[in-house]
Parts: C-alpha cells; sequence; structure tokens
DNA sequence: ATTTTGCATATTGTATGCAAAGGTCGTTTG
DNA sequence: CAAACGACCTTTGCATACAATATGCAAAAT
C-alpha cells in the first residue's frame, strides 16, 4: 500500500489521453488525499516531509510540491516555517462542501436545461437508461458520464471549480455503497426530466437537492465507517 | 556576512526589514498575480522559471512553488514537462466568476440573514453608514468589513472557497473607480435590508445581483484599461 | 517549585546540481 | 520541394546540499 505505481487511485479518468501523466508530486497528492479521506490521517497529525519522502521513496521536492496542492485544496492547513498538518473534517464540514458543490452544480444544470442541444439531452436521457438498468455498466463511470454531459454545458471557470469540488470530497469511496445508487437514479430522472422541459429554475433545484442528499449519504457513510472515532 | 559576490545568483544579503510571514514563494505568488491581472502577462505567454528566477533574484523552488498555486488558482496553465503558461482570461470567464463568486456569497448572505445575531446586524449596520458618507474611512476597507461580517456567519468551508474566489480575481484594481463605489452602497443597503428583515431568500438574490453587477463593471473597467487589447 | 534563558537538535525553506524530456533547426531522403 | 529524421540545445523535474527557523531540554535564576 505504500508503492506509488501500484495503486490505480480513484477518479484519474478526467484526463484527456493526450495529455500525459503528471509527475511524482501527483501521485503524491493522490496518496496524501487518500490517507486522509479513507481516515488513516486523522485531522491534527502532523505531515513529516522527510519520513513520507522516505516511505514513498521520493525527495522532499515533490513532496513540498504535493503539500502545497493539498493545502490549496484545504485538506492541510500549511503553517509557514512550521509544517502542514491534517485540516478538520468535521460533519459539518462535509455537509457544507456537499451544498457548496451543490450551487455550482445546480448553476451548471440551469445552464443546461437552457442551452443543451437536443442530440445531446438524447445522450444525457440514453447514459440515463443504463444507469436505470444498472448491471452491465460501471455506474460510477455512468455517473460521471452523466454528470459530464451536464457540466460541460457550463462555461469554463464554473467548470474548473466543480473539478477542485469534486477532488476533495470523498466522493468515491461511499457512492455505490448502500443504497445510494437506487437514491441516484430517482434523482438523476427528475434532473433529467426538468432538463427536457428546459425548466432551468427546476433542473437547479434538483440539482442542488441530489448533491444535498449525496452529502448526507457521505456523512452517513463515513459515521460507519468510524471516520470520525477517536 | 558581507562575502564577496563571486558568484551569479540570489543575494541573500538585502532583505527586507519587515518579517517574511509566508515565504518567498508567496511573493512571487503575488507578482506573478499582479502581473496577469494587470494585463502586463498576456494569455499564451510562457513563464520561464530560470529568468523570472533571475528577475526576482530567488532560486527556481520559490518559483515552482508559486507556479503551483496559481495553478491551481487557474490563472496559470500548468503542463507537465512542458511548463506553464498564462492562463486565457475572457470577459465569459471574469462574468463567470463573478456568478460563482455571487452563489456562493449568496449562500453565505442566506446563513447571515437566518443566524447573525442582532448586535451583529447592528454592527453591520454601522459599517453601511460609514460606507454611504465614505469619505472619512477607506472605502475598501469598509467594504470589506460589510462582506466579512457576512460571510463569518457561513461555515468554515464556504469561507474557504469565497477566500479562494476572491484572490483570483482583479477586483482590488476595479473596485472604487467610477461609479461604483455609489452602486454598492445602493446594493449593500438592500442586502442590509433583507437580513435586518430575516428574509434568507431575497438577501441570496441580492448578493447574487450585487456580485453579478460586480462581474459587468469588472469587466467593462478591464476593457477601458486595454486588458483585451492585442 | 516554577519560570526563564541558552544551547543542541530537528525540521522547514531555499539554492544548486544533474539527468531526462522537449524543442529547434539543419540535413537527408522520398 | 516537402516531409521526416536526428544531433544539438534548452528547459523541466527530481534530488541533494546548505541555510534559517522552530522546538525541546536542561540549567540557572526568581
Amino acid at each position: 500500500m505504500t508503492e506509488l505505481a501500484v495503486f490505480p487511485g480513484p477518479s484519474q479518468g478526467d484526463r484527456p489521453p493526450t495529455r500525459r501523466r503528471g509527475g511524482l508530486a501527483e501521485d503524491v497528492v493522490v496518496h496524501i488525499r487518500e490517507q486522509i479521506l479513507t481516515g488513516a490521517l486523522k485531522p491534527g497529525t502532523k505531515i513529516d516531509q522527510e519520513a513520507l519522502a522516505a516511505t514513498l521513496d521520493v525527495s522532499r521536492s515533490p513532496i513540498r510540491e504535493a503539500l502545497v496542492i493539498l493545502g490549496q485544496e484545504g485538506l492541510l492547513e500549511v503553517i509557514p516555517r512550521r509544517g502542514a498538518v491534517v485540516a478538520d473534517l468535521t460533519p459539518e464540514d462535509i455537509i457544507d462542501h456537499y451544498e457548496l458543490f451543490g450551487v455550482v452544480a445546480g448553476r451548471a444544470a440551469a445552464i443546461a436545461a437552457d442551452t443543451l442541444k437536443d442530440d445531446e439531452i438524447e445522450q444525457l436521457r440514453a447514459i440515463h437508461e443504463r444507469f436505470v438498468v444498472g448491471t452491465s455498466d460501471d455506474l460510477s463511470a455512468l455517473n460521471w458520464a452523466f454528470h459530464r454531459i451536464i457540466n460541460r454545458a457550463a462555461p469554463r471557470r464554473t467548470r474548473w471549480l466543480l473539478r477542485l469540488l469534486e477532488r476533495s470530497v470523498p466522493a468515491d469511496y461511499y457512492e455505490f455503497t448502500n443504497g445510494w445508487d437506487a437514491q441516484a437514479v430517482g434523482h438523476h430522472a427528475a434532473i433529467l426530466e426538468a432538463i427536457v422541459e428546459r425548466n432551468a429554475d427546476e433542473a437547479r433545484r434538483r440539482m442542488e437537492h441530489h448533491l444535498h442528499e449525496s452529502g448526507m449519504g457521505a456523512v452517513a457513510y463515513l459515521q460507519r465507517q468510524g471516520f470520525w472515532e477517536d
């Protein structure tokens, strides 16, 4: 588990095949992020650069780069001259994060309802159909594809923020556990319907609701996993 | 300490007497950000690490750290093994950015309307009064104080995102030019009123409107400054 | 006994060295 | 003559060395 090259890591799929893989720092980011979001690294824990460098068998350069990135994402609190510690991640933080995700994704959904071409809506429906059936394909990929079509309707800066919000959350770890997918099917259906009807306001509300519920699910999942034990 | 500077390279002797808070990287970030937001660095321009290091008289380490940060903020496009180039910043990007700012700040305003204590609202009113008069104090500071009271009502993650959105925008350069402050007085009055009336929905709408108009003002200002010339 | 001061150690921040990938430009070849 | 190839040069990314600051601990002073 300490080997960088081996672990696949969630969500590396949004990189166009034309672009090459980033350097070591990216691997370190993925590694630390997973450690934090799975609860292996508890809030308040100090990150020892040298120790981490030794563990991952890289120098401190990519380590420091990774700490900066995770600091920007808010997962680490970086204090100058004093090092980086794992940031608090309370249930309130998770809920809040998903609410933010909601208002931004809601904006994207509203724009999608106004601007998506008919054939794009048709693609959306096709993906949703496969999501409903839900066995043949990878649910995670279909979920991602559904949101991707909607988000692509939003302008650049909004897409940038959505990617940012997507990364720093334990989505990949809790989704598709329990009955989340069943709930998601209903939400997606409602969102799709609003988009088909070109009802931007309703699309926004339903997307916000979808993300709100996802946040509740995430908190419940983390609670079950003992994320906040000790 | 006064050794002969035989070798060219970063000088370590002429540090400003002011104590360094964040390290050199932060200074570099501020510098590059200003260059971009004032139009001195045009989109597509490649950042030469060595040249910049020589210009700012630091090594490439803090330069690289700064590039990572600005890449996360979306002001630079960092391509692995190929360096960093100044990201596009079209009028649409600016508008979009302020719309995002709007939905997040709107969320904060809605929460503020629900949760601010009466004495905090009183503080808000007092600051607004001074903002209306507008001569004795620094308008920028009063504007900041006004929004700060509102934003402090929001949970941690929302405040984090607001800070992030605040940084990567040319707000400081265009605000309080022309008639922006007069318009802002009206907006603030409306927002304050909604908060006093504990009308969360109206507070959100008015904050969104405020930021929307600010975005239009920013674009107009940048246009006047010739930001998109050539 | 508690607090303070000074030194030793640990850890971060910055600079520099070095190998490899990317870009350039002239040459060759179809 | 255009396209492809390759040797050379530039720039990046990672590693390591050095410097600055923080931290811990022990001894001394109150």
